[in-house]
DNA sequence: CTTGACTCTGTAGTGGCTACAGATTGTCTA
DNA sequence: TAGACAATCTGTAGCCACTACAGAGTCAAG
């Protein structure tokens, strides 16, 4: 199959499965005479784990180290279950910031319940305030509220 | 006071001060015969409330707006409360996304107790599943597990 | 033979910085 | 006054995981 039927049958744009190939995540196909990939069912199979991974919000290094485990199928897997605990400690870690960022927005939102004019606005005068409480720098692998995968245009 | 002094005040890095600058965050502020940049309290001031919504995970282009109704304080400020709202709101479905992620990455675990060899490790047969119920593309401005705010190598 | 769908390569943009090169300026000590 | 060293300047490239698009080529149907 071409590409744009591997991006149907797999859900990922056509793109993405380029950009999968450029960095070695996807092993590069033949191709036609008229130069276009041709996939088969194994392509197919190793994108949709990939895809898989990646609903589960890993990131390409650790998909990569997944995909090493399994070319080596004889390889001891008790480092696939020490990156999964990693990755599911990540996660827990990014859902206790946001339950503590979560409850100062919504004190922060109790400061101004009417909408008088700004120069009284108590979210704005507090939000002015020197507090330094929170650190903007997180250690771990997990990313803020903003971004993240976007949606395409189309 | 220069810049490194703002930077020390404010515990924001000074690469980031002038990115603020870049980005029309932080006005422009007058230099020295030497071209060295000259802050006041008003500076920083204003740098404190941006990086105060920054530790709120705030994007740019929201504290922008707030800093726009801070700036003309005669307007009603309900249009800060929605904007707040629609940040508790965004916090509020990143939080439920992490937790159901979070459920189907502990039962991926139970998948594998021991360490088997990876040609039959439940949790590489399970990822190589075309099951295709998680979309990765997220709707909202959310961002992932990954990445996020950066720690700085020094 | 033309139309239109599909694919190709390559490059630039996203957010919010971080890192660094190479030059200039300021401050302190000998 | 010189020299060392810190602080600052501008500009550019990199991070992640894509997304968007330009401009060219390929292919199948009518």
């Amino acid at each position: 199959m071409r590409i744009g039927e591997l991006a149907k049958a797999t859900g990922t744009p056509i793109e993405t499965i380029r950009y999968y190939e450029r960095e070695g995540l996807l092993a590069a196909p033949p191709r036609t005479e008229g130069n276009f990939r041709i996939y088969d069912d194994t392509h197919a199979e190793r994108l949709s784990f990939i895809r898989h991974c990646r609903t589960l919000d890993m990131a390409l290094d650790e998909i990569r180290l997944l995909l090493r485990f399994k070319d080596a199928p004889t390889e001891n897997c008790g480092d696939v279950n020490t990156l999964l605990d990693a990755h599911i400690g990540h996660v827990a870690a990014r859902i206790h910031e946001l339950r503590v960022l979560e409850k100062t927005l919504k004190s922060l939102r109790e400061r101004c319940h009417e909408a008088r004019d700004a120069a009284h606005c108590g979210i704005l005068n507090e939000l002015s305030q020197t507090s330094r409480q929170g650190a903007i720098n997180r250690g771990g692998h997990v990313r803020g509220v903003h971004g993240g995968v976007r949606t395409r245009k189309t």
